[in-house]
DNA sequence: ACCTGAACACCGTTCAAGT
DNA sequence: ACCTGAACACCGTTCAAGT
């Protein structure tokens, strides 16, 4: 037994995520154990524990990855185009959101598992970066809102936000019967835009 | 060994279930496992199996479980007061949906655990069942929509309800991050209803 | 210093063997 | 007919022992 040194710790640390990235795509999330990432690494499975601290660890790891791959898409101009008008921005996002709920499925439904987060009073990182998904949606709130009410439209976005989610999140675990096949949930999520902007238009 | 009938075939059920109750009250539901429930009613891990086919089995059972007691409250008078504004039983409605949630929440997490309800294209009547909570939000939504909008009507209640849970999901799960603490759950729920109704009777 | 692999304390599930 | 409990194929995690 003993030091190998056929990888640097850094090499070992991309080696394990990668590795843990292609099970869960296979088999995943409840695919991915430290076990099979050792063994399909060539490593002993303590291994693992030297480059983290625990599965936990690993997991958070994972899926602030997941959480970068969205952002970029949540920020790109496809659904910030100064030309197009801000509800049209909204909708392009819920649906670039959905798209990637249902193409990166594994990763997605990783983001909201329980076993991940929970109990992490640690990792303020990771909340930070979770905060960060809201400020492109918060940006196209700034028509509806004058300055002065920043804080109305941050809750506006995050609302908005937690609506959207809630209906991709329904829907792709299948907990929501499809009224008719018409209605997808990118459409329920475009009547949900546009009605609740036109209910803040109202107030205001 | 053998046969020992200290109880009937259905008591022996309702005994599992009840021991999983108080399993998933004390250590949530990754604490319940088929060893632990077997050991602590006094028979042997293999004696689950013959009263569920599998643990999956036993998971719908109490979720169905946990779903009556949801649809229970939500179609309490509380919530349905004719004397009151739809406006008014709808967050009501939600407040105690939320409340729900906190109350008996190791229960409504297990709702949404992916583990217990994929990969099942059986259990139509658990899908049944969680299609008769939208029910009496779409009885306070009748007001707003004409008779023959029943199509669209059904929409509004699905779409409204899963912006609330997902509100509630992002809030209990801790994904959310509040703006304030005047800013909670519940009142940005009610913030989302009226904004939503006055969205639909402008564009009505 | 780094990695191993056995050990510990668990899992879900099956099924031959007992009464 | 019903229940057992050993067996199978797994888990996460730790840590003494080796190079």
């Amino acid at each position: 037994m003993a030091r190998r040194s056929d990888h640097t710790r850094e090499e070992l640390k991309i080696l394990i995520i990668e590795e843990s990235w292609n099970i869960i795509e296979k088999h995943g999330f409840e695919g991915l154990t430290a076990r099979r990432i050792a063994k399909n690494i060539g490593y002993a499975p303590g291994t693992i524990y030297n480059l983290f601290s625990s599965m936990d660890d690993l997991y958070l790891q994972l899926n602030s990855k997941t959480l970068d791959l969205l952002l970029a898409i949540l920020s790109s101009p496809k659904c910030n185009d100064p030309k197009k008008t801000p509800i049209k921005n909204m909708k392009a996002m819920a649906h670039r959101y959905m798209e990637f709920a249902k193409e990166h499925r594994p990763y997605w439904l990783m983001l909201f598992n329980l076993k991940v987060t929970e109990n992490r009073t640690d990792a303020g990182w990771y909340h930070e970066k979770v905060d960060q998904l809201f400020t492109p949606l918060e940006k196209l709130l700034e028509p509806y809102f004058t300055s002065k009410q920043g804080k109305k439209r941050k809750i506006a976005a995050r609302v908005l936000w937690a609506s959207v989610h809630g209906l991709c999140f329904l829907q792709e675990t299948g907990k929501i019967t499809i009224v008719s096949e018409q209605d997808t949930a990118p459409d329920m999520a475009g009547y949900l835009i546009d009605t609740f902007i036109s209910g803040i238009k109202n107030n205001h």
